[in-house]
DNA sequence: GTGAAAGCGCTAACAG
DNA sequence: CTGTTAGCGCTTTCAC
């Protein structure tokens, strides 16, 4: 029993003195095998320690069991949620993963998508780069079933799971608004995704329900990255007239925003509000606690996950969206402000 | 030029009005072509789109391009920031991630091993569950280098790169000793992995040469999970005798050590000392700044990642062995004590 | 400079 | 119940 490198199906069918089909059908548990025939495979197997490589199985049934995972970075601790979920669903229907980070570049992206096609995976997941430039069509091509995460894609239909993100914003906002603030900035992710996109809705939404008008000039959409929001909160706080609250758009920009009154040495939240959108696992940590809108990510990979795989086993209904609900965790970085009732002159109107 | 799911090479020979052998030719950019041959194969190809199936060319092979993770939990702050390391490196030569994350579970583990080698993959990154009892044999016998990070594996040699555990613990614990420290608590990863068993070391030494006899009530090995480093600090905190400095052993350790103290209303470092060994990202943010050992995490993911390459490549030179030196980042986590020579009378003692 | 043919390891008709 | 055979898409001798 020497270490020849790897047997193959020949080996064992030699060696148990049948053919390369009885082993298959021993090994694959289907068609008829008499009980000597299974017995001496078995044994041969065992004796050689022989494995079927999973490479001429995949390339013979052309289709591999991978599933491949595009996101923009996994150390954004909402996207290694997902993959951490993803991964837990992934595999224990034996599939495995190939991660690709895209760092939201347009152009990673596509040659992420189109090496997918390539190596003929069983489906994919991904957290298209852009609304309306991503494009799935190698995938679609090549017969690949897609689910999109945390936000749409609006060139190729695919079944798409994403959070409430109106809903998210415009509590965070009237949660602020309530609080008596009516200069409220707000740091968004760029509106070329849909998650962007929404919260800014939901945004100005709470806004206008409150009659506030928001000032354009303390409205910034850009790269949803700790530095954009750091960089903005730093311009906002040099303004003469500051905003008294600031909204964050994503987690990211929630952390550059409290780095950035962290160098300012200002405190939060007597003088400036914070609120942000998607929670971090150390977030609890903080004093005073931040209030954020948290998004179920683990239900939401699972979610993508089971449906990738409904697709996968054939299901052609038309693609579906599931907007998840997000649930809101109310700290104490907005409570400063003590009014929930104030006077307000001007024209227009009582907070809500 | 409708949508035939997929092209083959044969389609492209065919259209191209040659072999199978030129098109291949061309593709690879190997062997003699003529000017014309290829440029009516390139044509063909552009014509068709035809992509080369990767599972074919794989297959061919007998070896894939792809790269095995093997972690124990992408969740893990430091694991997330090593898979991005060791991505950059490996898309960067044409490779990609197979990602599995074994919860420091052996069964699990040898499983994804098993499977690594099932699935030829071109070469294994891995962070053992245990120092003694992982193996990884199935993946040497298949001839697929291996390089481990963070923690070595004693059953099979292997290239390693690691932080210089002892070292970082050491001086973590000096720290402490030189605000005046001597009851002071250690909680560690389990000593079965490289990790906890040098960290320990480490941490020995240092008291040894300050002429304290740890307290063996007051070290404490287990998980290296959150809620261990979470209870075990709730544990000591109950003690009559309490610590008045904690060394957390792991960067989740570290966040269950606070959130003990958080959960008591402590103040550090006032109430309590704390030093961590691994930086988090938002650790910054944190008032008072806890006091760490950092770990260059992506300098380990890349120099890794290149030493598989180069095993790859074929080097065949014995195993090495490189140790990081870690980077302490000095905070207030322990410098609310104010001398470097304290009294001590011994019956009883004073707080801080 | 070019192509025919063999074969990587496995499975699935199909025939016995 | 079992084996023979063909072939998945590609690369690589080896002739020409």
């Amino acid at each position: 029993m020497k270490d020849k490198a790897t047997f193959t199906i020949r080996d064992v069918a030699r060696r148990a003195g049948v053919s390369t089909t009885t082993v298959s059908r021993v090994l694959s548990n289907s068609g008829p095998v008499s009980a000597e025939a299974r017995r001496r495979v078995e044994q041969a197997i065992q004796a050689l320690s022989y494995r079927p490589s999973r490479m001429a199985r995949s390339f013979r049934a052309q289709r591999s069991q991978f599933i491949g995972l595009i996101i923009s970075d996994v150390e954004n601790p909402f996207y290694t949620s997902l993959v951490r979920a993803v991964e837990d669903v992934a595999y224990a229907h034996e599939y495995s993963l190939l991660l690709c980070n895209s760092d939201e570049d347009l152009d990673k992206e596509r040659t992420y998508i189109q090496f997918m096609a390539d190596e003929r995976v069983a489906g994919v997941i991904g957290s298209p780069a852009s609304e309306a430039e991503t494009s799935f069509a190698a995938l679609f091509d090549a017969r690949i079933p897609v689910v999109s995460v945390d936000r749409r894609s609006m060139r190729t239909p695919v079944d798409t799971v994403l959070l409430d993100n109106v809903a998210a914003a415009h509590s965070l906002t009237q949660h602020i608004i309530a609080h008596g603030h009516r200069r409220i900035a707000a740091i968004l992710p760029s509106s070329g995704i849909t998650s962007g996109r929404e919260r800014l809705c939901g945004f100005l939404q709470a806004m206008e329900e409150a009659g506030i008008e928001p000032d354009t000039n303390l409205v910034y959409e850009g790269k949803g990255s700790e530095e954009f929001g750091r960089q903005t909160t730093h311009m906002l706080l040099d303004r003469s007239d500051r905003p008294t609250a600031i909204f964050a758009g994503n987690n990211l920009i929630t952390l550059g925003v409290l780095r950035a009154i962290q160098e300012r040495r200002l405190r939060v939240p007597d003088d400036l509000a914070v609120v942000g959108l998607d929670e971090m696992p150390w977030m609890s940590l903080l004093a005073p606690g931040i209030t954020v809108a948290a998004q179920p990510i683990h239900e939401m990979g699972q979610l993508a996950m089971q449906i990738l795989l409904e697709r996968i086993a054939g299901d052609r209904r038309p693609p579906r969206e599931v907007k998840m609900a997000p649930r809101l965790i109310i700290r104490s970085s907005v409570a400063g402000r003590p009014l929930p009732e104030t006077v307000s002159f001007n024209g227009n109107n009582k907070r809500r």
